[in-house]
Order: structure tokens, then C-alpha cells, then sequence
DNA sequence: TTGACACATATCCATAATGGATATATCTAT
DNA sequence: ATAGATATATCCATTATGGATATGTGTCAA
């Protein structure tokens, strides 16, 4: 079904990345309210060490892939991010990736037939 | 905040090692019969480079999550590779892990609703 | 048979990605 | 005012990966 080479293939995230996109696409976050969202989502298996989580959203603010946005009123200390258009559509790329490897180890009996 | 279940989960896998795993799922394969497999199944957006894949095979070794077994006749210097009960119940766990968070990016419309 | 080239494993080195300690500042509660 | 939690940020060490290189063997055609 995919084309060979038509469409450009966006360059695959890193888990670090990916994480970050998927917490924002809920609502907009702060850094440690990222780090939360991450732990929360993942079930405790993934979590981000302060290093990685800040200089990946400065990364990602340069790469178009979030904005920072005027903070919400409460504790001027944190800056919340918002994903952009750019950032959904890695994320959405990513998140294909993921579920046609998903659906591969289900059609090689990794996983249990998906409930009717 | 405390883990909710009391069971070890276990570590997370590294993104090359998840892909070898899924590669030998299938059937015993040797070295660089891994890599055109993983190619494959991740539609050409995942490829080890030498290290990485021969690197991986030689500590997943010591890991006991494949164990090298005799060649197929055919072409002496390869050497095959079939994956372990243990290497299985990792791979099983990264792919849940995997599943869950497709279903968190599905439940947020990262992606389209599943076909009926 | 013998080159020429592809295949296959393996190692080395450079780069990328991550984790954790540390630093600095501010908020909250007592 | 003090203590402790929250929050961002940076530094350093470790881990993970990619690509070049090395070495040996298989295959094929002249």
C-alpha cells in the first residue's frame, strides 16, 4: 500500500520525542507536567530524567515541533508548551509506526487476538 | 507515587532489540536475514547498521534472549538465531507496551478510529 | 581455475540519546 | 523566617546507534 519512495518519510522520532508530542497533544503542559503525563500514560514504564525532558523541548521549540505559550495565570514559574500543526503530523507518522509494529507481533501471535 | 503492581516490570527494550526479537518471532534467521526482515516489517523506516546488529546479537546472547543454533546447510558462514521462552515474554511486554501507547494516541485522535 | 564481486560476520570509532547529579530560583506552608 | 516542595536549566557520564573498515568465504562467469 505505501509507496516506495513518493511520499517523503518523515525521520523516525525518538521515544523521548514522541513521548512529549503525545503528552501535549492532550492540553498544553509544563515541563514537569509533561514528565507526569509521560509516567501516567506509559504506566510507570517510561519516564524522562530532567535532562533529557529539557533539552528536548528546547530541541523540539526549534524544530517547529511545539511553541512555548503565555503561562496560565497560577505559578509564573512554569512554561507550558503547545504542539503545532507540524509537531501532530510527526506525532501522528510516529504513532502508525507503531501500530503497524503492533499488528505485526499480533499476526505473529506475540499478542492475543484484539477483543471483538 | 508508588507502582500499583507489586510484580517487576521489566525494563523497557532498547528499539533495536524490540526489532530483532520481532524478527525472530517468525523464524530462526541469521544475522543480516534480521536486518532485511526488520526493514521489511517497519516498511523501510527502521534498519540497524552492522554494530548495532551484530553488537545486539552478541549481548542478547548473554542475555539468554536468543540462543545461536545450527546452520541450515546451506551457507556456513551464517549464523542462525532463534528466539527463547524469555526472549518471548520480553517481547510480549514491549509490544503490549507499544499497543497501550497507540490506544493512548487513538483515544486522543492522534489517529483515525479503528476499522469496524 | 581464477578473478571479481557479493555476502556475512565482526570490530572500531564517532555521534546521538539518555539519565542523574547539581545549581539556582521561586512557591507554599508552618 | 525557615523548610521543603516545585520548577527550570546545565553539566557530565553512560548507553545506544551508525557507518567505515577489516577479514574471510561463497558464487559466477570467462
Amino acid at each position: 500500500m505505501s509507496s516506495r519512495k513518493s511520499h517523503k518519510t518523515s525521520p523516525a522520532l525518538t521515544p523521548a520525542v514522541f513521548h512529549i508530542l503525545l503528552a501535549l497533544v492532550e492540553e498544553d503542559r509544563h515541563g514537569l507536567g509533561i514528565a507526569d503525563a509521560i509516567e501516567h500514560a506509559s504506566d510507570g514504564s517510561m519516564r524522562l530524567g530532567p535532562g533529557t525532558l529539557y533539552r528536548s523541548l528546547k530541541e523540539m521549540t526549534h524544530e517547529g515541533l511545539v511553541v512555548e505559550v503565555a503561562p496560565r495565570g497560577e505559578d509564573p514559574r512554569r512554561k507550558f508548551y503547545r504542539i503545532t500543526a507540524p509537531g501532530r503530523k510527526r506525532l501522528e507518522a510516529e504513532a502508525l509506526r507503531y501500530d503497524r509494529l503492533v499488528r505485526v507481533a499480533r499476526g505473529r501471535n506475540v499478542l492475543p487476538e484484539r477483543a471483538p
